[in-house]
This record gives C-alpha cells, sequence and structure tokens, in this order.
DNA sequence: CGGTCGCGTGCAATCGTTTGCACGAGGTAT
DNA sequence: ATACCTCGTGCAAACGATTGCACGCGACCG
C-alpha cells in the first residue's frame, strides 16, 4: 500500500473530490487547477506544485464523463458484432480492444444477433451516448433459414441502411468482414475469393473430384467470395461443385453436423468437405465420424477461419486462416485516422487469408475417381 | 424509407438539434421540451403535440452524455475479463451483455490479460468514466508459471486489492468466478466442488483407478475448488491423486497437450484424465491420440466448463458444465440490486454444475488395474 | 365572492470541466 | 520613459440536460 490511498476529501464520504474542492484547498482558481491537470498550458512551477499537492490530498480524478461532455470526445467506440459467443468474433473483438485500448479508447460490447432491430437500437444508443466512432462487425448479415414471412423488422438488411444513418450522424464508421462495394465508408475486409480458391486448389490437388461445400448462413459477403473463389479453382481444373453437394448450415457445429448427415442420407458422393466455417467443419467432422467414415482417411474436411479449437482437435484441423490480430487493429486504424481526419477518402483494406494445412485432409481413398 | 430521415435541422449538418433547438421551433421553454421528452411530468396535450412534431422535424435525440452528467447515472457497467478470446468468458461476456441489455444497460468490454497493471488501469478509467458498476470476472488470477522475481506490478493479485479501491470510490461491484470468501462484495459463484466431486465419482464408478489431473494456471478459487472436490471423491472411494499424475497446464490447449506429453514422457500410469477446462481436455485427446492412444477406449478424458466446442468433437467431450447464461444474469442482477439497494447486505450466489456425459469416458481398458 | 388548490409552464441554477478573453506584472526593445 | 510582448492567472461563459421553485390561471369549495 504505497498508493495515495483513498482519501479523506474535504466532501462526504463517496462523494468524488471536484476541481472546486482542489482549487479551494490549493488556494487557486480551477482554470489553474484544470490547467495543471491537463498539463496543456504552462503554469508557474510552484504553482502546479501546490496543485499537485491538492490533488494528491484529496485524492482527485477526473470525471472523464464531463471531460467528455465538455470536450464533444468520448474516447469510447462502439463494436457491433453478431455474437460473441462465436470465436472468430469473440477473438476479433479481443483484438479490437487490444487496439483501442493501445489508443485509449474503450469498447462498448454490442451483440446484435444478426436482429436488424437490435442492431438498430443499439446504433441509437450508442450514438446517443456520443461515442466517437462505431465498428461494425458483419453487419447487416442475418439468419436465412428462417422462412418468416417478409415482417419488416427482421427482414435481411444489407448493411447499407445502417451505415447511412450512422453518416447522417456524422460519426464515424468501420465496416469489417462486410463487402459494401462503393458504399462511402470505411471497409476492412479479408481475401474470401482467395480463401476458397486455395481450398479448392489444395483438395483437388491431394486427388478430390468430389467435393461437397457446407456454405454459411448468408449469401452476403464472406460467403460469396469463398463460394465464388472455391468455383473458380474448381473450374480452372475442369471440375465443378454439384448441385446437390452444396448444402446451407446455420454457422454453429450442429448445423455443420446436420448438413454432413444430410448429404449422406441423400446419397450424395463425395471425398472430401469445405465447410465455410471452423465450428460447422468440426460438426462435419462429428458426424462423419459417427457415421462410420474416417478423417481424413475416407473424407477430407476444411474449415475456414482458423478459430484457435481448430488446431486443438483430433485431427487437427485443415483451414483457411484469417489474420484476425490484424484485421482488428486495421480497423481501430482506420477508425481513429476517420476521426482525426474526417475528409480524408475512404480506405478499403483487404487482407490476405492463408491456407493452414493439418491433419484433416489427405488424398482421397484409392477406390475413388 | 419510411423513418423520419435524417432531417435538415435548424442547425449546420452533423451538428445534432439540441433542446434549444427543439423549444424554439415549438415555441416553449427547454423545460417542457425536457419533460416532454422524458414523459416524467404531465404536460398539456396540445403542447406535447407542438414539442413531439419539432422533435421529429429536427431529428432530435436526447445527447444521453449531458443527460448522464446531469444525473449522474450513466447505465453503463463495466466488465473486466481476463481474456474475451477464452470461449468461456467470451460466453459470459455474451450472457453479460444480454441480461444488461435487457435492462437498458451497455457494457464496456476489457481484457486483464491477468495483468494486475492492466486491471487497474481498467478499473481506473472506468470509474472515472463514472461507470454505474463494475463486474470483475475471475479477477485476480494470474498466469503461475511466470517465475519472475517479485516484481510489484506483476504479483499476484487475489482480487482483494481492486475489491477494496472500487469500493473507497464507492461503486457498486459484484465478483464472478472468484471466491473471495467473507471478503464484503457481492459475488456470484459455481459449485467447484462438486464438479470436481461428480468427475471423480463418474470416473472412479467406471472403473478408473489412476487418474492424472491437469489442473490450472492459478492456485486461486475456481482451480481449488475443483481439485478439493476430486480429490474427496477419490478419497471416499479409497483412492487418491498421484503427485506425480498432477500437473499443471496453462489453460490453453497446447498446455494441455503439453502436459499430457509430460505424462506420458514420464511413464506415469493412468487411464483417465482430467483437465480443468474443456480447452486443456482438447488439448489433451490431441496429444494422447498422437500417441497412438484411443479415447475413450485406452484414457478418457474429461473436461470442464462445458463451452460450446465440447459437444461438437469426436469424440464429444465428457465435461462439466457451468451454467453461463445463469452466471451472467445473476452477476447483473447482483449489480443493479445493488446500485439500487447500496446498503442490503452482501450476496453470494453459488450456482450449481453438472454432469454431462459424452463420448470421452467410458471404462478404462480391461487388463488395467 | 374570496380563498385555496392544482396544473402547466418558465426561470434559473446546477452538474464538472474546458477555454476564450482580459488583466496585471515584469521584461525588453526603442 | 513609452510602447509592446510574454507569461501566469482568474473570470465567466459555455457544453446539454434536469429540476426545485415560483408564478399565473382557471376551477372548485365553502
Amino acid at each position: 500500500m504505497t498508493k495515495p490511498s483513498p482519501p479523506a476529501n474535504g466532501r462526504g464520504e463517496g462523494q468524488r473530490a471536484t476541481l472546486r474542492d482542489v482549487a479551494a484547498r490549493a488556494g487557486v482558481s480551477v482554470s489553474t487547477v484544470s490547467r495543471v491537470v491537463t498539463g496543456a498550458v504552462a503554469v508557474d512551477p510552484t504553482t502546479a506544485e501546490k496543485v499537485r499537492d491538492a490533488v494528491a490530498v484529496l485524492g482527485y480524478t477526473p470525471n472523464l464523463l464531463a471531460r467528455s461532455f465538455r470536450r464533444r470526445v468520448t474516447h469510447t467506440i462502439g463494436l457491433l458484432v453478431p455474437d460473441n459467443s462465436n470465436p472468430f468474433f469473440a477473438e476479433l473483438a479481443r483484438a479490437i480492444e487490444d487496439a483501442g485500448f493501445a489508443e485509449g479508447y474503450s469498447v462498448v460490447l454490442c451483440n446484435s444477433d444478426l436482429s436488424a432491430a437490435k442492431q438498430a437500437a443499439y446504433i441509437d444508443v450508442l450514438l446517443a451516448k456520443q461515442v466517437d466512432g462505431l465498428i461494425l462487425v458483419s453487419s447487416g448479415l442475418i439468419q436465412h433459414a428462417a422462412g418468416q414471412a417478409d415482417g419488416d423488422a427482421n427482414r435481411q438488411a444489407d448493411g447499407q441502411a445502417e451505415v447511412a444513418r450512422i453518416r447522417a450522424a456524422s460519426v464515424p464508421c468501420v465496416v469489417i468482414d462486410r463487402d459494401l462495394g462503393e458504399t462511402p465508408v470505411d471497409q476492412v475486409l479479408v481475401d474470401n475469393r482467395l480463401g476458397g480458391a486455395l481450398v479448392g486448389e489444395h483438395l483437388v490437388g491431394l486427388g478430390h473430384r468430389r467435393i461437397a461445400c457446407i456454405v454459411g448462413p448468408s449469401d452476403l459477403t464472406p460467403s460469396a467470395g469463398r463460394v465464388a473463389g472455391f468455383r473458380q479453382a474448381l473450374a480452372d481444373r475442369g471440375l465443378a461443385v454439384a448441385p446437390e453437394a452444396l448444402v446451407r448450415g446455420d454457422g454453429r457445429p450442429e448445423g455443420g453436423g446436420g448438413a454432413a448427415r444430410d448429404l449422406l442420407a441423400r446419397g450424395v458422393a463425395f471425398t472430401a468437405v469445405f465447410a465455410f466455417n471452423d465450428q460447422m467443419a468440426a460438426g462435419a467432422i462429428g458426424a462423419l465420424r459417427r457415421a462410420g467414415l474416417r478423417v481424413p482417411e475416407d473424407v477430407s474436411v476444411v474449415g475456414f477461419d482458423d478459430i484457435p479449437h481448430a488446431s486443438a482437435t483430433y485431427p487437427a484441423l485443415t483451414t483457411v486462416a484469417q489474420p484476425i490480430e490484424e484485421i482488428g487493429a486495421a480497423g481501430v486504424r482506420l477508425l481513429l485516422d476517420r476521426i482525426a481526419w474526417p475528409d480524408a477518402p475512404w480506405a478499403r483494406i483487404e487482407l490476405p487469408t492463408r491456407l493452414v494445412v493439418r491433419e484433416s485432409t489427405g488424398p482421397p481413398p484409392v477406390d475413388d475417381g
């Protein structure tokens, strides 16, 4: 306990000391105290010393809320992710929080659950709370499954509307993991096309010719790029994805398992499965093995994202790694740049993806093809 | 586009309308506008209508920052977790965020990385930002490994100091997943002892007599209870944990794998492994199987936490489930109760754990014991 | 018909901090 | 000696909202 210790300030217990209290004790004006605390302007060393003493004695801490109010800067950013319990988003949130902390920003975490209504509600309170900026992750994606009637609140939001609202409030904003094309907004993306292509190349290179595909819940950005790249890679090698070998999963392990069982049940022939995220890949592996198939001997499986667990399972998962750390860092940097220079031209950063070959892929069984 | 649309307010572009603007346009006083906006006091329906019109036209949105400043209530809580990229904490954060949202609170996410310095820094800014309350998760745990000299900043913080500082600022605070005993603070815990005991019971019941243990990085709460319960269960059945069969892991998959390899290398005999979290269990399974052992035929493996991936792997992991949703909800409820009634007696909620038997455990090989 | 009540409204202070402006003292250049 | 800076400081006005108090007015009671 060498710290100045929670002191007996001039006010009642629990009441924090304010600039006024310090000023009174140091025998100077409030402005002077403010100046030594912020250190902005020069003040006489003797005075400063007195003030610092008073600050220490009273245990004064600036009220950042008041400061933010006055300066119109909160040093807080809002982070909107679909679901923090998804490891990919959790890691991304972590990376963003890290980068933000390094720059002196706090981050408010919001889970949109892919619900347009919830997302809108969050954006409203974040704006009202005067965050300095917003980071939207996979904004606008929505469960494809739920074939509800076209209820307005739950319709697929494409992210553009959100961005427009935020811009109208002239609050800086960057969109991650969602290609908004020419929409005037800063974006950081990942080369999903390349990722898909790498997988196609890898599997075909191993000798696979019948490859099933478990795509994500949405037809928007990330999925679209992955399919496109994958298809292209196959096409370049004279192959194609059979329509019946392409199924949709909900993004979670159960979805992957269900999709795999579905393929099996429908008698679709395949020697490899490309799942659009690692959770579905894990689920698929489980379903396949419970059906008596070995991985990779009978079926190869590839995932996407390279979440930490991908390397922890057995067999360790071959997957496409996204540079999560860098994505987060880039997002934060873009946002802070935008805050600093509101009129700079829009930036669009595309980070590379990388194939990580582990144990879940291998050559197809010899009796095939 | 049926929404009131980003309007031409009386001020320059990007400037949000304020109460004054609305008041001017509606021809009433600022106070009146405030009253209709907050809806606290009765105001004449005709006047209210005029005001609401003006609000709509100007697209007025209350400045929550100013409101918080004036009312001394931010509707924001700080959440301090060791690492959001750990699925358990990610899920917990998610649950807390959910519960908070339902009650109209935003949550600021902070990753302490188990560093006392970082944790202190975070607490300072959260307090300075006038959060209404704090939730500390596994506060004070610290990497046990790093056998550094007793540097002050990095020493094991036991959580008590943090709590004391927060109390000194008289900011409500609840501690999750860390037993602070009689420390005057609200706590929500899980019955780790029971969890450990259930595992012991299950494994011994299957016929295992030599069980290895991969404990967590810390000797504090969660780990301690788990060992204790486990030991007790074994003792009740006339067994014990051999000292050489107890190794420490870092909590991550690699740590679990390393620990398993270590056991193997040292020739320790065991037919089952109890890892103190699911990540280490997954890592251990990988290491075991790469060493040619089958799970569960040759070695049974049990984890702890029941993260989503536990059921997604093959073999699906037998593990101890914590009611994460409820932990988060209880934490938030405790915090809000404390905010509402600062002088209520301290609460301590202990939630049950539950064994989830899946595929990674089975009877020991017949040639054993 | 006078007094009282309650309702709707406005005035103005306040929350804690920042900051433009002015002022006085002291120093330097002319 | 006058004019002109510079430096350190204080005054007071913001920032946007909330809220205690008071006032005016109609209604109601006796």
